[in-house]
Formats: C-alpha cells, structure tokens, sequence
DNA sequence: CGCATATTTCGATAATTGCGGAAATACAGA
DNA sequence: TCTGTATTTCCGCAATTATCGAAATATGCG
C-alpha cells in the first residue's frame, strides 16, 4: 500500500469542501461546460440568479483551493475550471478507492458515463 | 450535452461536504484500506486519536450521505466504506469534467496513478 | 439481574461558513 | 477628469458545523 501524502489529503479536503456547497457546484459545472474559456463573473451570476458579493465569495473560495483560475480582461474577470486541480482530486479518490485499496473496481468509474 | 438530474448534483454536494473535514476523509481512508470488512468503531477511534463521541458524530454525517454502511455484530459497530456511493461520486466529477465537458482528458485520470 | 464494554445521544459551546447590502475599487471611454 | 459598468471588499448577522464530556443505551456474559 502506498505512502498516503498528508499534504495531498489535506488538500483534497480543502477540495471537497468547496465543493460540498451546492452553489458552488454549480458555478464550477457552468465553468466546465464553458471549458476552456471559462465565464465572466457577471455571467456567472446572471446564470445562477446569485447577488454579486455572494458570487464573488464563492469564487474566491474555488480559487483559493485551486479549483477555478482567474484571469483580467479589461473590466471582466474570467473565471475558468483549473483542470489540473480537478485532475489531482479525481486522481485522489480514483488512488484510494481503486489502487490503494481495490474497494471499486477501476472498470466501473469510468464505465456507466456511456 | 446530457441532463443534468439536479438530485444527482445535490446528493454530490452532500458528499463532498461530508468529505471536506479532513477527520472524516481520514476516517473514509481507513474504511478503504479495511474493505470490504471494515472497522469497529473503537478501531478507527484508536487509530485517529478521535474522541468517542465526535468520532460518533463524524460516522453518523458519513452514514447519513450514505457514503459509509454500518452493520452491528454483538456490542461492535462494523463500519464500512459503500462502494456504490463512491462510485457515484467518482462518476459524477467523471462525467462532469470528462464527458459533459471535455475539460480534463479521461486517460489522464486513471494514469499518473502508478 | 448486575456488570463490563462498545457506542450513541444529550447538551452546551466555540468556531466556521453562508449570505447579502452598501461602500470601495478597477478599468475603459468620452 | 468624470461617468458607467464590473467586481470585490467591508461589515455584520444568521445558520450550520465541529467538538467533547457526561449521561444514556445496547449487548453479552456470569
């Protein structure tokens, strides 16, 4: 069984925890499906139907645990998924409950999907 | 792109919540490494330094988004990792980020890995 | 039954998080 | 520089969550 990494399963935490919000799930879905460009924030909260302050403090809390990136463009700030990091958090879970421990078969994660 | 089953993305959100207190992804972790048996209560309260109680209460929250079962054998809890929930949520971040978006690569999840 | 062990439930508190209006800041263009 | 739009930051409040000791419950056994 492999070295467990304590910094990466605190960091995964951090992960889940931004988005065990169901607001912020959905803004990092909007963000994906709006990949690679990502979206102006205030399409985002157009999209959504969320005061601005409150976008704005989920935003941040999915760039501070890596999971969305910003990037200026005049007046707009567009947000984009960091799909590094969303990499790293699937990679985790897959490491865990596939490799680590054989719990679910690797075959059926990637399956189902269609 | 497919549906988007609201259910789905809330019962995610609850999940991840559950797994974003690091307490209890660790506890989550071992029932992994123990599966398919699983753990006495006592056993994870021993390894993790957790009281009695919060260690209770942490089960209970992973029992609750279903991401754990638990069976009783005489005066022991038998706490164990449900693999079909995992599944679920390891499916969701696949389809979201792989399928429905084409954000993250699916060879690139199930790689790096070894 | 009464005891010992395993675990949960109660009750109370501290800490964190979510939220949103109002004010502040950033930027572009006239 | 003044104005308008985009977005964040400030501030405070309400709600949820994390913790944990103590008491309660569950179970098996002598």
């Amino acid at each position: 069984m492999r070295k467990p990494d304590p910094l990466l399963v605190t960091r995964s935490a951090d992960r889940f925890s931004a988005l065990g919000a169901e607001p912020r799930l959905q803004i990092l879905r909007l963000l994906l499906a709006a990949h690679p460009e990502g979206m102006v924030a205030g399409e985002v909260q157009e999209e959504l139907a969320i005061p601005a302050s409150t976008l704005s403090h989920h935003l941040e809390k999915l760039k501070q645990v890596g999971l969305v990136k910003v990037r200026r463009e005049s007046t707009y700030l567009w947000y984009s998924a960091d799909t590094d990091a969303l990499r790293e958090v699937m990679n985790f879970l897959y490491e865990e409950c596939c490799t680590r421990s054989r719990a679910v078969p690797a075959e059926s994660v990637v399956q189902i999907s269609r």
